[in-house]
DNA sequence: GTAATTGCAAATTATTTGCATTGCC
DNA sequence: GGCAATGCAAATAATTTGCAATTAC
């Protein structure tokens, strides 16, 4: 399988969009990052790296990212746009915590296959969903 | 069981808020929509009825609405945020055509209890959920 | 060479807030 | 009467855009 890089420089190439070190900066700054980054501390990070960069390219790079299939935006419900690595993944959807902001990846079988089910019942050709849970984690709840 | 009006002037009293006629001309708009409005479409659609009303006081009072439970946040994942009754109806989810936009309410019981399962293997309390299935829709296909 | 890209700052959009005035209880 | 509510305009937050300079191809 090719590496994100690799997808995204090809997918640069097929729009006759350009291959820039801010865009690579700025995928591998992604791609390190094991939470969900929201624009701002995206560019954040990219600063350390390179602090030329600006805040309008990595809005501007981030789009190109979803375009290209390697990012997904993930909906925390917490008023900022984050986003995650979504080529080579599974999909999977999300465990929120509204307390500590924790994010667990679940993946149910059942789930899936209801959603699959309740959609042929309305003849619907399935072509995505999106689905969070919001509850408090069992650490926060202790507390 | 209660209508909305009555359930927002119980909580307003609650709470030691006040009612006033801006707040039932907002909840009355709200409620004859049928459309799920954004706080600048209900603004306007209340201005109709009272133009002297304000931005300010449709985005007070839309939070009062949520709090006292009449009213959800919808996510159509479109920028905006959008809002639909929520008091005296039932707990549904969203079947999404990407074609025409199309929006069918679905409740499965079978969805439901599976997400209850996995949130209770992950040592989660429930508050919410929110789940979307994005598709094309039967008269979409067919074109 | 030339068209895309960049950084910057200004613009836009969505929403919130400060404050003087008004109005409910 | 007193304190909450209102409208307005200004403030904020998040994101987008115009533009002149730069850079990839």
């Amino acid at each position: 399988m090719k590496n994100p890089q690799e997808v995204f420089a090809e997918f640069l190439v097929k729009e006759r969009l350009k291959v820039t070190s801010q865009r690579n900066t700025i995928l591998d700054v992604f791609l390190e990052s094991k939470e969900h980054y929201s624009p701002e501390e995206l560019y954040l990070k990219v600063k350390e790296k390179d602090p030329s960069v600006g805040q309008a390219t990595v809005y501007r790079t981030l789009k190109l990212l979803i375009d290209s299939g390697i990012a997904d935006v993930v909906d925390f419900a917490d008023g900022v746009s984050r986003y995650e690595l979504g080529y080579g993944k599974e999909h999977h959807d999300h465990l929120i915590c509204e307390k500590c902001n924790k994010n667990i990846e679940i993946l149910d079988a059942a789930i899936e296959s209801a959603q699959e089910k309740v959609a042929k019942a309305h003849n619907f050709q399935l072509t995505r969903h999106k689905m969070y849970l919001y509850g408090i984690c069992s650490d926060c709840s202790k507390k």
